[in-house]
DNA sequence: CGGACATGTGGATAGCGACCACATTCGGTA
DNA sequence: TACCGAATGTGGTCGCTATCCACATGTCCG
């Protein structure tokens, strides 16, 4: 499922084959099964160990409590997105295209994994320290929407404003918001409730925040400070 | 805490003051505290039996599940944000403002209470029938939303095509992930890795939604105060 | 080759969700 | 008014879990 999730943070040199096999990625994978099967990732840390082959004890050598174990998975999950969304507009030149395709990939990750996107920002919030391994991981995939408003801005396709770095910032975020929040409300079945496919709602949503980032005469719209 | 959270939907006529007094509403009541106290809403049945002064089991007499307290205890939490919404914007006639001010009410809400935000759009997948407590109280707060975009958009405010049920439902939509992507990364910090506060950036993100609403050359100034 | 250390195992404890049998209280009815 | 059934609350119990402890085993380095 995942090519490379393991991070190479802590450096213990030569411990990542040990004794039976480095157990700490296998759990972290066997984590990452288990919240793509079911709907929820309320699964025991026993269960994970199971999975893996070990007692139910054999995690505490890797992880002091559960929630380290989730705290990986959920980075593990960060880094999986990243690759899905880089490799989804790889080939993509024109920023609007990319951006669009980034959001459509961006959503269907969430929903193709509802339990491991939930997870991957259920872990933050116990722990607020920014060197968390999901902290840096969530990170490290800002770029990659970074780089497709930048170009946009550069050739005025997008508000020309942002390529200063503090409107990009912003306006970063507020892309993430708009595809997270639509994730989150996809996942949470509002558009069944609805009636209306996802794909469509997501493509107006696309269409409208172009819009919102597209500022011809927006550059003497104050920008308030 | 919230003023009227109880349901009536239930209908049990005179079975509200029975016995030892309400437990139901009590333990709702229980709930919401602890969510609203701590973090995290992993607080144990037990916990909230407790602090209603209960046994352990008195709670299976009014919820057969656990989880089906925690959906009622999310459904008032729908109910009470609904109430801060609405009275947010009910002094507001201008549309561009009252939709400024409910995308600040509801962020607000969100932060002051994470725990209790998180719970109630938690709860929603594990119950995905349409019936249940917590979607019912959910979809009831999109009219308040809906009347501020159409209003806008019978004067020219947003864009006209709003009028029209489909497109109007949409926008909702829409604008609903903005400002629920942003609550979800306001609560787990994002806003504060990135050393922007919560205000300044919910400024930038209406200011950018409302270009993205309006119509065609509606885009003059963002009044967001 | 031997010890320190990393790694894995089994056992034990406290707390939890959920079920059971039983006690208590209320509301209606004979 | 007294009684019965249903609603409501209590204590007990079971299987499961997270976490800690003592101990076994394998590995590496001197």
């Amino acid at each position: 499922m995942t090519p490379d999730t393991h991070n190479s943070r802590r450096a213990p040199s030569a411990s990542d084959t040990y004794h039976h096999g480095d157990l700490r990625r296998a759990l972290v994978q066997a984590a990452l099964e288990l919240a793509a099967e079911d709907k929820d990732w309320d699964f025991s840390l026993r269960e994970v160990a199971r999975r893996a082959g070990v007692s139910h004890n054999a995690p505490y050598n890797h992880f002091p409590h559960k929630r380290d174990l989730l705290d990986a998975a959920a980075a593990a999950g960060h880094d999986l997105l990243r690759s899905e969304l880089t490799a989804a507009v790889a080939k993509i030149a024109d920023p609007r295209a990319a951006f669009a395709k980034m959001g459509f990939a961006y959503v269907s990750f969430g929903t193709r994994y509802p339990a491991l996107y939930r997870l991957m920002f259920s872990v933050t919030p116990s722990r607020p320290d920014r060197s968390s391994e999901v902290v840096l991981a969530w990170v490290a995939t800002r770029p990659a929407l970074e780089n497709i408003l930048r170009r946009g801005a550069r050739i005025g396709m997008f508000d020309p404003a942002l390529t200063r770095k503090s409107e990009l910032q912003t306006a970063t975020l507020y892309t993430w918001a708009v595809v997270h929040g639509l994730t989150m409300l996809a996942i949470d079945g509002l558009a069944n409730l609805e009636r209306l496919s996802v794909e469509r709602i997501a493509q107006k949503v696309v269409t409208t925040t172009l819009r919102g980032l597209a500022g011809r005469e927006a550059a003497t719209n104050g920008s308030t400070t």
